[in-house]
DNA sequence: GCCCTATCATTTGAACTTCAAACATTCGAG
DNA sequence: CTCGAATGTTTGAAGTTCAAATGATAGGGC
């Protein structure tokens, strides 16, 4: 591998490694009591649109089994971040619901990221932004298209 | 955030996530008995220079306590991929030796490396290329300044 | 209505990863 | 030589994850 080659994987591979732990870093403050897996299921609940925050359609979106989201979800209701409601329309589904607290670390949350982009769209000219972002629209689908497969 | 923020974000944070994923998926067959941490390990003791091969340099490099690796290299050392040795000359150091099996393990892990960023430049054009390398090194420069921090 | 299967979720036991703290050994400066 | 620093190991605990077993509900076909 040449130099850019090199730097390629090094981006591939390092860089978002190492950016999960200078998010913990800096949230650190913040999240009390919750590791950052706690963190970014706490995202998903308080991302997930009217309906899909039931077991199932969380633990698609977080990439785990149901079983072991249950166990997750299990310790954040009783750490009191969020609540568990059987689905009346359908009794063997249950809609995970974020209280306050766990509202108040997700704002956190997304102004961290919102800081990360900042971070990247200062620090390259205007003018190669438009390049990077269709660059990085291709390695997005290539990757996801691969995954597919 | 808007549209190009967004997947700025979703680059960073998701994309390396899953290409662990992927990259565990396409070396299952090549790794026998081992985790994809465990590769990691073993690409970490291969990649080590000389006299770099000890646990605390290697703990450093692998982001985790000596204590952490310890317990990691032991396993290795009893599946027979890598052994362990005093140092003659400060007999507190251990050195870390990688064994065929784990060499041949790292040969199909830089393997996939490449072929990953293989895949990066061919799917953005050449001419693009450039600014894209030139974007990551700027990112990549920003963010390890931020951590060093 | 009654079965049978599929779906949704929980529980449990095991494996892996990691860390902090306690401990042991060796080195090196004074 | 002595003592603090450096290097590793051990151990106990916590967090994450999964597979498999289990339970409960839904819905179609009869």
């Amino acid at each position: 591998m040449n130099h850019s080659e090199i730097m390629i994987d090094r981006v591939l591979v390092h860089l978002f490694n190492d950016l999960l732990r200078i998010e913990e870093k800096t949230l650190q403050k913040k999240i009390g009591d919750l590791s950052m897996r706690e963190v970014h299921i706490i995202e998903a609940v308080c991302a997930s649109q009217k309906e899909d925050n039931t077991m199932t359609v969380l633990a698609a979106t977080l990439r785990v089994t149901v079983g072991s989201l249950t166990v997750a979800i299990k310790t954040l209701e009783r750490k009191g971040y969020v609540i568990r409601q059987r689905s009346q329309s359908d009794k063997r589904r249950v809609h995970v619901l974020p209280l306050p607290p766990a509202l108040e670390v997700e704002k956190h949350h997304r102004a961290f990221h919102a800081r990360m982009v900042e971070a990247v769209t200062s620090t390259v000219p205007p003018q190669e932004l438009d390049v990077l972002i269709k660059s990085l629209h291709a390695i997005y689908d290539y990757f996801y298209d691969q995954e597919e497969a």
